[in-house]
DNA sequence: TACAAATGGTTTGTACACCAATTAATCATG
DNA sequence: CATGATTAATTGGTGTACAAACCATTTGTA
């Protein structure tokens, strides 16, 4: 059992997990700066884009709960897909205050070209799949505990 | 071996670790801002206040390739540290064109602050020691990964 | 059925984060 | 020693990201 008392400096950047988490984050986005780019996409809109793949029409309260984002970080982006033409923001028949995000002719067509994305990813990173599924279960255990931590999930 | 053929959706938003990262690190930084607010620091600020306290003085060059981060994202940081009173921006007096980045008395006396967060944060998180550790670990080989896919490391 | 509470989105304000262009100082080479 | 190339920092533009205030719609309840 490790202790605090053991670590020699706390306070010590290069020791941070949260600043590994940033750097990581920051620099693999990066990576995939140069292929999205040429689809007009940032990685924000393309990580909305993939849940609307998978489970379009939604709405914004659909997307910020998936994506775990504030809604007033969705409403720009999602105006900003709109003019880019992939996306139309309806409203929900049922109910007007919603939004019904959904995906125009473009935005399906897209799907084609996302596909290259991840193995691309992961050629340029040059790591192993495994390597690459055991962080992806380390990070679900930390969000998991971050939003714990944050009051949105377990008590 | 696991391969791409094998994965039967690759553009799964649940399943990008790209997402996880982002997720994480956001959801991480969400952990730390009631710790920092009352110590009138943001989670960047508190990361250039970390190197600045181990290795102060820094240029706006150290710090950018200490924390990775664009020159143009410090610059105004900088001038928010200073304005707060932790910090001040002076010539290097041998080289001209380079900032003298240096704390103030308030500046140096927040470190005795700073050291509740570490403890407090992982006692938020509810997680091991060791499985933090685990994860930096893992998160370096991302980082180092990314780096020489951006062409910030090995050739 | 009125009407207060709750819900879904948008807007505003502050702070990153990256890129490209600019400015000032230093260096390198003739 | 002059001048072109390099380097360090700043500035401006676009796009997240979060908090708080706001507005419209819906729901719960007397």
């Amino acid at each position: 059992m490790s202790d605090f008392a053991d670590i020699p400096d706390p306070l010590s950047l290069e020791r941070q997990v949260c600043f590994a988490l940033s750097v990581a984050s920051r620099n693999v986005i990066a990576v995939y700066r140069p292929l999205l780019e040429p689809m007009g996409l940032t990685h924000p809109q393309y990580l909305v884009m993939l849940a609307l793949w998978e489970h379009a029409p939604l709405a914004v309260k659909d997307l910020s709960r998936m994506l775990q984002l504030d809604p007033g970080t969705l409403s720009p982006l999602l105006k900003r897909l709109e003019a880019g033409g992939l996306v139309r923001r309806e409203r929900d028949t049922n109910d007007e205050r919603a939004l019904a995000v959904v995906l125009t002719a473009a935005g399906k067509d897209l799907r084609a070209e996302a596909e290259k994305i991840p193995p691309a990813i992961v050629a340029r990173l040059g790591m192993g799949l495994d390597e690459l599924q055991h962080l992806h279960e380390s990070l679900m255990r930390v969000i998991a505990a971050a939003n714990s931590a944050n009051g949105h999930g377990a008590a």
